[in-house]
DNA sequence: GACCAGGCACATC
DNA sequence: GATGTGCATGGT
């Protein structure tokens, strides 16, 4: 994958806090529409956890608007930011003060912050080694037959940790390249146009005839 | 106009 | 515990 698509240099974003926003704001959306939510907050001056916690729910939600879901967003962002102002001091740097597991534990119980989102925190905000499972991840493995087609997250995430090393740079670049592969691979719906079963009649009675 | 995008919580069975 | 649904905007 590196040799075909070269680095990543993921996440795109100039602070950790920015990255923790984008990991929310991105959920179920295409980047390009988080980025213009953020250079609106960026242009508002408000990409920071004491000033968006502040920041009256209307107002917020008119910033990220373009990310989607902006209530939905907006409750989850205050959610995470309110967790980072009220124990660790609006300082996303006392969070790298906690090993793994005991970060993801405190992020999933957050309402809003899934086991993704959470995961992205945690490998692309504090550069601390956890594997990030998404959709593309989810969809290359299951159709290459690497692993079971209904296995759940964790069940991939362990598939990822357990065939690679553990590393930050490592987990770092290779979800990023899958998620590269899958933008331009790795379709929801695959194209069966070139399937020869088209040739046949959509009767599956016919097909044996 | 249909489909898709770097999920998650909640209701229901 | 599995499965279905709502959440919303912008690009292709």
């Amino acid at each position: 994958m590196l040799t075909a698509f070269g680095h990543q240099h993921w996440w795109p974003g100039d602070s950790p806090f920015e990255v923790l926003v984008g990991a929310v704001l991105t959920q179920n959306t295409n980047w390009t529409n988080v980025e213009k939510a953020i250079t609106n907050l960026k242009n508002a001056n408000a990409l920071d956890p004491f000033i968006i916690r502040d920041m009256p729910n209307e107002q917020l939600a008119a910033l990220i608007k373009p990310s989607g879901y902006l209530n939905l967003k907006t409750k989850r962002l205050k959610n995470v930011i309110a967790f980072l102002c009220e124990k660790h001091e609006g300082d996303i740097e006392n969070l790298k003060n906690y090993p793994v597991y005991q970060l993801r534990e405190d992020l999933v119980s957050i309402n809003g912050i899934g086991p993704e989102t959470a995961d992205s925190i945690i490998l692309y905000a504090l550069e601390k080694p956890t594997f990030v499972i998404d959709t593309y991840t989810h969809r290359i493995l299951t159709r290459h037959q690497l692993i079971d087609p209904d296995a759940q997250y964790e069940d991939l995430k362990e598939y990822c940790q357990y065939n690679l090393p553990e590393d930050t740079q490592l987990y770092n670049e290779c979800h990023a390249l899958l998620v590269q592969i899958g933008k331009n691979y790795c379709k929801p719906k695959p194209k069966c146009e070139n399937c020869p079963l088209n040739k046949y009649p959509h009767q599956l009675e016919e097909l044996y005839t």
